[in-house]
DNA sequence: ACATTATCATACTGGACAGTCTAGTATTAA
DNA sequence: TTAATACTAGACTGTCCAGTATGATAATGT
């Protein structure tokens, strides 16, 4: 059997092209000679790698999926809790309404109707992923001491909708005017102050140890 | 001058026709052969009524806007304000995560590169505007002394915010399994409990005068 | 009554685009 | 070396669809 294989650099060349088309354009103003273009190949070569747009576009959101950064855990560094919500907070909120994210997510739920299970994949590698994230550091904060928290998964799922709540849908649908860096800030300090009479308990507790 | 107006009833039925299929389809699936059969008149009425296809959607999305109900206010009407705030609330979550609503927060979310002005309209004839009556049925509680929030606006948002967290984007993805009625109602209770403690001050306050 | 215009019915145009085909060149496993 | 396969280049097919054209009929304001 002889078999060349197919070229990677192409492969990903294609993906990458199509990771920058789709989320910008939508999927059906998106043509496979666009990609093909984009990518610096033809479009065969497009359809020797992908058998249809369809796969294409599936293929990217999952390779998409799979891209996302491990959100780093910050449990139990010494400092203050407050500023360890808040910097999380902080992360996750610029994370989620940077505009490359936004547009992936304005995809997909464009095609939601159409992508079901896709909808469902980024959902659990995103959102949920970064919930559960979350939870584990109050778990985490929990064991130390730091905070004592009856349910921590309802209370990350608390936090975070706290944070998305005020500006995240108006970023979606690209509200004017968007919010600045410094209402985002003073968005993630509310939402940590009100996480912290809720939860937070004694004040003493504020403060972790180092062990 | 003679002029024949055109026939209100088609015009009508073309934008319900439009309201039917852009939100299942997409705005890209659906025809304006489909939307004339569907409307029961010919395309040349449909180009009649409307001068495109961009114009016939646009005007969908704010007949859509304007036909929007009017929340009903409940402030002061006696009775505990948890449940005011409960059926509040429900009737809230219940309204957003329904499929029509959430067909067409997809449909203009999807648009929203090529419509940026129907999204800004439908987010402040929709979101925007029951933000603004919650907020006003937060300071009339306020006014009656039932409530005493500093900041209602921020209170309302906060109420909103926590209420969609758990399972708006969910299902705005569509996905499974879908909360029960059950699920929702328990999230309202939660999301009122916490409001509360975060605003309600002390427990006597908690029960509505007549006056 | 009459002219105007809405509506119907249907055919047509022009363009976009997914996907295929052909034919030639380059690469690589055996 | 050689046979298979990737890739290039570009033409081609078939379909879908927005929007137009034609020509006839029906409604309506004057």
């Amino acid at each position: 059997m002889k078999k060349r294989s197919k070229d990677e650099t192409k492969n990903t060349a294609i993906l990458q092209a199509a990771m920058k088309l789709f989320p910008k354009n939508g999927y059906a103003a998106t043509s496979m000679d666009a990609i093909a273009v984009a990518a610096k190949v033809t479009k065969q070569t497009v359809y020797g790698h992908f058998k249809s747009k369809d796969e294409l576009f599936t293929r990217m959101i999952i390779a998409l999926c799979e891209s996302q950064p491990p959100q780093k855990k910050t449990a139990g560094t010494g400092g203050k809790i407050e500023d360890a919500l808040y910097e999380a907070g902080l992360n996750f909120l610029n994370f989620v309404t940077s505009a490359e994210c936004l547009a992936v997510t304005r995809l997909v739920i464009s095609e939601v109707a159409r992508h079901p299970k896709l909808a469902q994949r980024y959902y659990e590698d995103g959102t949920q992923r970064l919930l559960n994230v979350f939870a584990a550091f109050l778990k985490e904060e929990n064991r130390l001491g730091v905070l004592s928290i009856p349910d921590p998964d309802s209370a990350a799922s608390c936090f975070l909708a706290q944070l998305k709540g005020k500006y995240y849908l108006r970023m979606v649908l690209g509200i004017k005017p968007a919010p600045t860096a410094k209402d985002k800030e003073q968005n993630v300090r509310e939402t940590v102050a009100i996480f912290l009479r809720l939860y937070g308990g004694d004040d003493a507790l504020h403060t972790r140890s180092k062990l």
